[in-house]
DNA sequence: TAAGAAATAGTAATTGTTACTATTATCATC
DNA sequence: GATGATAATAGTAACAATTACTATTTCTTA
């Protein structure tokens, strides 16, 4: 049973994490947590997350490299950048019809998925553009 | 410009990952593909697995724990379940269109999306029940 | 069949994450 | 507010998955 028990430093990353749209990893969180707590353990920032995603408090995004987590946890997906690799919001409007469909064709039990969207931000693109140009040059 | 050469362990890779559905990882890779070259070296199933995921050979799956590989690259979904952690395949028929629908709200270009659905296999959910069907004893 | 380059085996190093343990912080009860 | 039970912590060691390195082998082409 074991009763869940206060901790500042669970709160800090908890708020840090609010603050944060980026979707950071544990070494991040881990370098910003440390401006409050200073010596703060690494181990306590993994703990803390993987303890406050069994709550259902935060998000973890496992993807290439490490995993980054996400304190907004209102339904949306991910566009993953192949080049920059930053990880940017996409919100959808009801996904749910998806699962429904999976579940038609599926004889375990559908609870829920995710989506990650790939391609080239904004940034890159550009990027990209610009080498284009200079090639054609 | 680097050309490509053949290798026997790359094409043994291919070919082991062609007969298999249960998105295998690295390691079981490697301890089957020793079978046919017993002294393959794990560094070698990697950079293969790497090299063919680049050629879009083959797909990367990348989940909780050890990553895993797929030789079928027709489009399709995968299922994971949070009981036994397999990876079961889903065919879903187009789903392109919600690559159109996050176009609308996105900036930069997306070229495509992966889907994992979560919850209980069937397997584990007729475990679940059984005990469920004890406590109530 | 000989030369040049890519791929390999074997091993060491790195990275991300988890486990362990003595100490500290939280919380309910007095 | 002091006390005791226990959850959480800091610090460090261990671990698993993956990548890097290097001398040798294999493939290719001419």
């Amino acid at each position: 049973m074991t009763a869940l028990k206060y901790s500042r430093q669970r709160e800090s990353i908890k708020s840090f994490l609010l603050s944060r749209y980026d979707h950071p990893t544990a070494d991040t969180i881990y370098m910003n947590v440390r401006k409050e707590f200073p010596n703060i353990s690494l181990g306590t920032v993994y703990r803390n997350l993987a303890l406050l995603t069994d709550l259902g408090e935060i998000i973890k995004i496992t993807t290439d490299g490490a995993d980054r987590f996400d304190a907004h946890v209102e339904p949306h997906s991910h566009f993953i950048c192949r080049g920059c690799h930053e990880v940017l919001d996409i919100q959808m409007e009801d996904e749910d019809f998806i699962d429904e469909e999976a579940q038609k064709k599926f004889s375990g039990r559908i609870e829920g998925h995710t989506v990650q969207y790939f391609g080239l931000c904004e940034g890159c693109l550009a990027k990209k553009d610009a080498i284009s140009e200079q090639a054609r040059a």
